[in-house]
DNA sequence: GCGCTCTACTAGCGCGCTCTAGTGCGAGTA
DNA sequence: TACTCGCACTAGAGCGCGCTAGTAGAGCGC
């Protein structure tokens, strides 16, 4: 910076109006020093710059490196973020890469605001980091701690699947739970209610699940050998998200259950996913657009408003019917 | 940290080496110090450190936010990363965020080093990062560029993949390519190779594709319809990569053409997704882990002598026999 | 002529740390 | 005793910027 200073024959000082781009500079010397710097190839350093300025306007954000349902929140973080004039950085949890080593790389590189897709931590710690940074959880809620919320109305989006479903004839609805997973305490709760409130309260059925094909894997294989053993199958099955509800659909098609004629599968997120498949999955959208931006602009708030107190947003979520759900199929006599 | 240094009656100069974790301050005023900053709650500030070392030992990847095998990259970058010392930043292009973008976000902070996700920029565009940081290209070759390239050996990975489906009969091995994705034009020319020395020179065919479901989906309902105008169904299809092979799966599976008996489907990559399906794809495994150790060591290699020449890694890649391949169909007569 | 404002620009401190070149001191050696 | 050595520690100069307070000079009204 110096050297530019030098070789336009100007102040330092006026090099560093001229790059931040504030007024108090003239339209000659101001082509003059970015020609100059162009030529010496200077580019400002950041380091030095947060340094100086105290702040870095960078958020960063935590998330799980396999979760399709992420990669879609961040794709709606970015430009948002662009929008209110702050950085991103991204950090991954792998299954040998815990949260608390992503959230320390952030923090490390000096991110003011933090954005935790569906962290799995607990209050506790949540509320430590909220104290060192705008914190967001999503998807994640987390009593008493000191970060912003947003996520989806589980209740809502579970009840809607669950009409669509009843409505469609089918009684015996199984749901494969979420595990710990977020949102699945509330998708769980609100599944056993609906079938309580459409009279269904005996065929209530939870088989406990996680986020992941795989366990949609699992679940069909289990739900498979039971008809194989005589069991009947469920008319219709609620999965836990999006991914579930794939490997789910694997082993079915594989042996010749045919969706939807034979059995109706609801996921939930609608990631990327949803639309993958010829006929479309049914699913609960939760529009991950959406949710990034209220994630975003929560923690710009934030900063710029320290003193706010936590808030949350709960977004509508939406029923996408596609052509994984349809009529119940008759009933054996 | 003055404050520390006040508080525990020191320099800060030895706060510093406590901090840094070297030789040269004794057991008990190490401890009193620790003690000292924990209950302050000081922090070392990562800015400052950074300017005032002249290093930040972090290196920035660029990935694609909706391409699962970058994703298995991730997960193996970060461990190496770490044993080397290094922090691993990420930044993702989506629709609406080029590479430019992105990387100008990892070198903005102070990435010394690049490891990019199959770039899709010009050589020299690359040429010129390469001269900014110790850049290396996964997957996407820079004739001439100061990057140092990791890439599988595409020829041997189809080869394999063709050897074992003719060895099964097939004939009609139809290509679904990558358009202009990483390792595409090499993995084209590799199956018309591979298709002429087997003799089947009358039977090659390329369909245009993309490392997408989309794309895979599309192929599908193109063979679908050819197959409806009374056309031939290939007896093999090698997908451009596993996300395509998904893809094509879907309405194969659907339309009631059982794979493998009526028709084998390869991939490519191994990405997680392989396993997903109960029977499993036949795939040719590029070993995300071997690639992300790689790219991480020629990175930290080239920060530690940068005069190095270009280097390039040229991994084996390995066909791994699952369930979406089998023995051709007989042919009708 | 004076005071005033406005624009274009500069001096120099400070952000929080690292690092080089020391100082002081007790133990070991000749 | 005189010396060297090694250890624990310190002083202070940067790292590359941002920012506050300021100056010089031009233009303007009275």
């Amino acid at each position: 910076m110096a050297d530019v200073a030098e070789k336009a024959g100007v102040s330092r000082a006026l090099v560093s109006i001229i790059f931040r781009d504030l007024p108090g500079a003239g339209r000659e010397t101001r082509e003059r020093v970015l020609r100059v710097a162009d030529e010496i190839g200077y580019r400002p350093d950041n380091a030095a710059r947060l340094l100086a300025r105290g702040r870095s306007r960078t958020l960063g954000v935590m998330f799980t490196v396999h979760q399709t349902f992420h990669t879609d929140l961040i794709a709606g973080i970015y430009p948002e973020a662009e929008r209110l004039g702050y950085d991103v950085l991204l950090s991954g949890t792998t299954p040998g890469r815990g949260e608390a080593k992503a959230v320390e790389a952030l923090l490390g590189h000096r991110c003011e605001g933090l954005i935790l897709l569906a962290p799995d931590a607990e209050p506790g710690y949540l509320d430590q980091l909220g104290h060192r940074a705008a914190t967001v959880s999503v998807a994640r809620r987390a009593p008493g701690a000191q970060v912003d919320l947003v996520h989806s109305a589980e209740g809502k989006g579970v009840r809607q699947a669950m009409d669509h479903l009843v409505e469609l004839g089918h009684r015996r609805i199984v749901h494969i739970d979420g595990g710990r997973g977020p949102g699945s305490a509330e998708r769980r709760r609100a599944y056993r209610a609906a079938m309580r409130r459409h009279g269904l309260a005996d065929h209530v059925r939870v088989i406990p699940g996680a986020h992941t094909e795989e366990s949609g894997i699992e679940a069909g294989r289990l739900l498979l050998a039971e008809r194989d053993r005589g069991l009947p199958l469920p008319t219709a099955v609620l999965a836990g998200n999006d991914r579930c509800a794939l490997g789910l659909l694997m082993p079915l098609t594989r042996a010749g259950v045919e969706v939807p004629r034979d059995m109706s599968v609801v996921g939930y997120d609608d990631s990327h996913l949803s639309h993958l498949m010829p006929i479309g999955l049914t699913t609960v959208r939760q529009d991950a657009v959406l949710m990034a931006e209220h994630a975003v602009r929560f923690a710009v708030d934030r900063l710029e408003n320290p003193e706010l107190a936590p808030r949350e947003a709960v977004l509508d979520p939406k029923l996408v019917v596609r052509g994984t759900s349809g009529p119940a199929p008759q009933e054996p006599a």
